[in-house]
DNA sequence: CTCACATGTGCACACGTTTGCACAGTAGCT
DNA sequence: AGCTACTGTGCAAACGTGTGCACATGTGAG
């Protein structure tokens, strides 16, 4: 038999691979066209007459064959890959973000690499690898990051958008709600329904998030002739926010009649002391405003009073974003906000 | 002068690249060295005196250069990405598997693809995709697969892991609790305690999560001579098991002492139900046990009694199988079961 | 019939890395 | 000195796709 004499001279013409999976080549020399063809079907803007692309397609469809994303990424320089950096997946509202941001980016056909950064920990030591991975753009989410590696990410012209976030460096977008402007509505609402001291319960006092939505109240209630009786912090866990309130009713400070939390985690938290370990009824002695506006938060034995945050807005807009590129102006236009809608239920 | 006719005949040679990232080829010029000893220096298995690769890895830091992943995945045909597969985010339990997922994948140097399946959706529409970024392996929790894509995925020598879910299939993994096991355990302990009608929450009576705890309940139950009194459909979520035992409650059943749900967050709806709408009494009238060990369910006002899985273990696990390829075995042996643990509380 | 032009296809190179092979140099041993 | 073995480096061919260029063919206008 001549079999094995088959290819003599060609050194290394293995036309099935070892991974079992087809190639354009495969499919071209099947076909009998050249694998620049193949692409070609598969490109919609490519010209290619309308017969040779159907045959291709189907073949294709037949063996199983997809374009291989990997080659694809490293020719075009576009991964197609959008990496998303996100802490504290504790709170419901990150997991309703993510997924939120699962299916957006589907829908525009990109992929999610998702990085998520250790309670304690830093999402600098993630940076290196992701762009490694050559990812189109970098979200950042409920964690912190470096300014040295946020012009890392300038130098290799990969966008960054900060979400629910707002840092004072223009040249990387910030996406949030109107913190300020809802911190004020909080406070507005809460003196006209006649309380007279109101407390804050912070998350972290160095994270824009919360510090935005302080100030707001802070100024809503000077507005109104008051001013904040205390502030204690609650680290943005709902166990941190109840301690803490605990140690705050407890040093019998003058009598509290409202407390406004960072979020809903936290103030899910300050309802169950006060519920569990306290006389004070709520929202009768003590009223209990959050911010987010989660699941949780509509449960009938919660209905917290809240903030809504317009999730699919502020991710709508972020993804918007991506494809701008890196902001070109100043500070003030590297930022977008979108507004929010306080929500009335029974603890406020 | 003869500045710019310097490379006369070499046609595009561009030493810095549009994109502004650095490639190993740059950097073996700017040493003198070939791009292959760039590429040992990076790899700690190569054969490479001590001081070049010093040297080179120095002036790559300082250079800010990274080996492309994407250019090695091509070349080596893994990509070093594990795809997760991840239906129902609205149960805390999976945001809590994500994050453990995340951090295992990340210290044994994966990367972390992630796809939400939307509510009412279908994993299989998401396996082109998936596959054409030549994941190294698919991980698949809380979400449906047409036994077709999967063995798509066998004919692409891709394996799958099933988490929290069981299939029949001898050819992908499957890690699951011991849910019969547990499921058993509750009625012997609800049985004990003197409870003398138990009812059961179920999720989707498709899913083995979900009958495998049932299974295990009835067979408990039977083994003290009692059986099953009710069985309702809750859909996994709050708000639907809340309603269902409601019905369940009016229906004027012959008075159901304990309800076992197939999830923390149903058990939660159950709860609210009880405490806010009828005059019953948790633990005195009625038990109430659920399954997963949420954050939640710690939390004081819910003091929820359940089952914890060991979600550590479990993805220890996972990991540990994706790197075994696919199971070789029978169904049993595809199987892996970690042991749960039932955790007392206040509600049963 | 010639020219201009549009359409469809193939060729070959590029993307940035890894890796088998060859080879120069050095060391150890008889 | 000659042989073997080992170390460190360069060369070049992959990996699977996308795309500019050339070219063959068809089409209509003058």
């Amino acid at each position: 038999m001549a079999r094995n004499t088959f290819p003599p001279e060609s050194p290394v013409q293995r036309s099935a691979p070892a991974g079992g999976r087809i190639t354009a080549k495969d499919l071209a020399k099947r076909i009998g066209v050249a694998t620049s063809t193949v692409t070609r079907a598969f490109d919609p803007q490519s010209r290619i007459s309308a017969d040779v692309r159907q045959r291709i397609l189907a073949i294709a469809d037949e063996a199983g064959y997809r374009p291989n994303a990997i080659a694809r990424s490293l020719n075009r320089r576009r991964t197609g890959i959008v990496a998303l950096v996100m802490g504290d997946m504790t709170n419901p509202f990150y997991p309703a973000a993510l997924e939120e941001f699962s299916l957006q980016l589907r829908q525009s056909g990109r992929q999610l690499l998702l990085f998520v950064v250790p309670p304690g920990g830093d999402a600098d030591e993630l940076m290196p690898q992701l762009l490694q991975y050559q990812v189109d753009a970098i979200v950042v989410t409920a964690a912190r990051l470096s300014s040295h590696m946020s012009d890392l990410c300038g130098r290799q012209g990969v966008p960054l958008v900060f979400m629910n976030r707002r840092v004072d460096d223009p040249t990387v977008w910030s996406v949030c709600c109107d913190n300020q402007r809802m911190g004020a509505a909080v406070a507005e609402y809460l003196v006209n329904s006649g309380r007279r001291a109101c407390a804050f319960v912070s998350g972290d006092p160095n994270v824009s998030t919360t510090t935005d939505r302080l100030l707001g109240f802070e100024r809503g209630l000077a507005a109104q002739g008051q001013r904040l009786v205390a502030c204690v912090q609650g680290g943005y866990s709902y166990e941190g926010a109840r301690d803490a309130v605990a140690q705050l009713f407890a040093a019998g400070q003058p009598a509290i009649d409202a407390v406004f939390c960072a979020n809903d985690l936290m103030a899910l938290g300050v309802l169950s002391h006060l519920r569990m370990n306290t006389a004070l009824r709520v929202p009768e002695d003590v009223a209990v405003v959050g911010f987010d506006d989660i699941r949780a938060a509509a449960y009938p034995e919660n209905a917290l009073t809240t903030v809504h945050q317009p999730l699919r807005e502020m991710i709508e807009c972020a993804i918007r974003l991506l494809d701008e590129g890196r902001p070109g102006g100043s500070v003030a236009e590297s930022l977008r906000e979108i507004p929010g809608r306080l929500v009335l239920r029974s603890t406020a």
